[in-house]
DNA sequence: ATTCTCTGTTAAAGAAAGTTAAATAATTCC
DNA sequence: GGAATTATTTAACTTTCTTTAACAGAGAAT
């Protein structure tokens, strides 16, 4: 990961300017905002990692500008900043989809922690693994195969074999190594596993005349799309 | 705080027991592993505050170990120590959620001094459990999962799984790992309870269309937002 | 053509996980 | 300390997923 930018809305100067040298000396890249308005239309017209937002501030309050980002953005870490350590701030906080929340006053090293924390969990989280085989729409993360609205719900073993054959349209993937990346091991059994499980595919994959798995004699199978 | 707890990895037996027997006289309680196996199993088996890896180790490494304990805890500091001052180890390290690197050779006060900075930082934020899950938000201070207001309490196991689960969101937690994580042993019996308050997890999360656990055949669970 | 291997398919067996209720263990409250 | 409450485990039964078995057909080799 590069540059990390930080977009920090803290309407008191002194703690503004305290906060964004200070992220800048982490490594960070950090604007600051001086009212909600400002930071949204900050928000709005650069590309931000990262949402600090001071919960009372002039104009437009935390809680407003998290839900108008929100509104156009669900990823974006938001961390809200706030005086008192109120119970239904917290929940409101969350609710508008916040990812942490501090409670002043906090350390500097205490703020760099949960942004370093945040980032971590939200930057591990899974990519889309979205594969289009033709009118077919399979989701490896969600497991499900679609087709003009009906879903057909994925096993695990029916989702790593899918995954592999999508990732591979048109192409000839090898019977063996399917079968390593699936099972672990291309014994015998396994291979037979294989082939009742392939068939279930072709079963699914049977709505959509163009799309097909053949087999290549003595090699292996291939996802195609006519 | 009572006895800080330290688990430390090291396969060079001088140094090992060198080291051990500094801590020990330093206050904190110290467990000695020779290898990287024996470590994880230790780390899986007993609670531990902190936790020292040395980078080369037979069987496992020290990244793999630090790999696997932040696979099942997120929270725990680790502390490497390596012979040589390798950058790309250094990044390597970081990047597995190591919390400090120290270079050998290393003096016993520097040790402790690390040691103590890492405990300070990491305790003195008294840590703010908080999960977002969605629209729920799960406080594993106070033990409660809220969904829009009403909220539930959770026991001590319920309260185990899900921070697991929740901190390895769209992430696969091996079964295994979090049988040794909850319940400290992974026989078949445990496994069964476990299938039992995934249920009960199951039920409170069922308010949102959107949270869902997500068993993955013989391997273990994902916790995941669609 | 015959034989053999590889694949296709279906059904049945086996294993893992889901669920509910009852039994046991641990806490809390008088 | 003992009853009541709550938490956890065990048990029993169900469902789902995966593997195995059995048989049939296709393709390659002899």
């Amino acid at each position: 990961m590069s540059n990390t930018s930080i977009l920090l809305a803290e309407d008191d100067p002194n703690l503004g300017m305290l906060l964004s040298k200070f992220l800048r000396a982490k490594g960070f890249s950090c604007t600051l905002a001086v009212d909600g308005e400002i930071a949204y239309q900050e928000f709005t017209n650069n590309a931000y990692d990262f949402v600090i937002l001071d919960v009372m501030m002039p104009k437009k309050d935390g809680f407003a500008v998290a839900k108008d980002i929100r509104g156009i953005d669900k990823e974006t870490p938001i961390l809200f900043l706030t005086a008192k350590s109120m119970k239904e701030d917290k929940l409101k906080g969350f609710e508008l989809g916040a990812d942490d929340y501090l409670t002043k006053p906090f350390s500097m090293d205490e703020l760099i922690a949960r942004v370093n924390a945040i980032l971590k969990r939200t930057n591990t989280k899974e990519e889309n693994h979205l594969y289009p085989i033709h009118h077919y729409l399979f989701d490896y993360n969600t497991r499900i195969l679609s087709f003009q609205g009906n879903e057909q719900k994925l096993t695990t073993k029916e989702c790593e074999l899918l995954k592999i054959l999508a990732q591979n349209i048109g192409k000839e993937v090898d019977r063996n190594d399917l079968l390593k990346a699936v099972w672990g091991d291309d014994n015998y059994f396994n291979g037979r596993s294989m082939d009742v499980y392939i068939t279930k595919l072709r079963k699914y994959l049977n709505q959509d005349e163009k799309v097909e798995i053949v087999n290549i004699h003595g090699k292996g199978f291939k996802l195609m799309v006519k």
